[in-house]
DNA sequence: TATTGTTATACTCTATAACTATA
DNA sequence: TATAGTTATAGAGTATAACAATA
């Protein structure tokens, strides 16, 4: 051959080069594109992917304290502290003070943070098509397990 | 039965329920997970995975453009600012003008940052390690195809 | 003493908008 | 007109440190 294949993706105008090897690079990478679909598409929800996290993890655990939704979501104290300030600001959910334990907030959703959740959970459905139409359904468990191996 | 499988989970301090379900957000957590390990691991450096990549990527192509790094990393072209910027700021590769296209900036490494690349390669090589020992080689391969499909 | 929440502060990544220089 | 770089600005996420209230 002329042409060898390596010489043929190597001046590819994306090469990468040694970095495509990198698993760290891809889950980068693929972290951005992801972020990038849900921000763009749905604009219009103006909530981020982690403030829905939040929305959700609230609404499946009423009165959850935030220390303990910062264990679940693996955030910091004081990142919680902002994300739920921003739901707070605007309504969607309210602090009170736990009746069994005084040093805690108890969170929950108020009705526009439902309906928000709502909105937000028929657009992850779609966003959610979008990602795993790249995937056979054992490819898409197969991936979601490897991925609980590095986060948990 | 009196209590079935779902009801023992669903308790779990670390429960995300439905969440759990949802491929992006494992994507999200994976991400923050490396993210860390990287952070804390190699603090020393004093260099982010994303710089580390700019670094990377003048190195296997001098003269490159902003653009063009940015494009293969995907990222905006003010984002790409700024970090060449930091990246300049502390001597670790320069600017000149192209020679081919007046417009363009031609990125090249100083003896500097190619010395805090190759620092930077060691602890990547460590943290790939610390990474993959979850995976078996096809485990590897297969995970880093699925995140190519997602982010290509 | 330890835990939870809070506040202040700071840095990185990300992006949009507007501007300049060059093609 | 289109492209590349630049500057200014802003928001989200992340974290550390110090403090107050409670256990």
């Amino acid at each position: 051959m002329a042409v060898p294949t390596a010489a043929l993706t190597e001046d590819n105008e994306d090469d990468i080069g040694e970095l495509a090897d990198i698993i760290g690079f891809h889950i980068r990478l693929a972290h951005v594109a992801v972020y990038r679909h849900f921000t763009e598409t749905f604009a219009d929800l103006d909530l981020t992917q982690k403030q829905v996290s939040v929305l959700w993890l609230v609404d499946d655990h009423p009165a959850i304290s935030q220390i303990d939704v910062g264990r679940r979501l693996q955030m910091d104290r004081a990142t919680t502290m902002t994300i739920v300030n921003r739901l707070q600001d605007r309504d969607y959910l309210r602090r009170e003070r736990s009746e069994s334990d005084g040093r805690k907030q108890a969170l929950h959703l108020t009705d526009e943070g439902r309906a928000a959740l709502a909105r937000a959970k028929t657009a992850i459905a779609e966003h959610e098509a979008w990602l795993k139409s790249r995937f056979s359904a054992e490819e898409a468990e197969k991936l979601v397990e490897m991925l609980a191996r590095i986060h948990e």
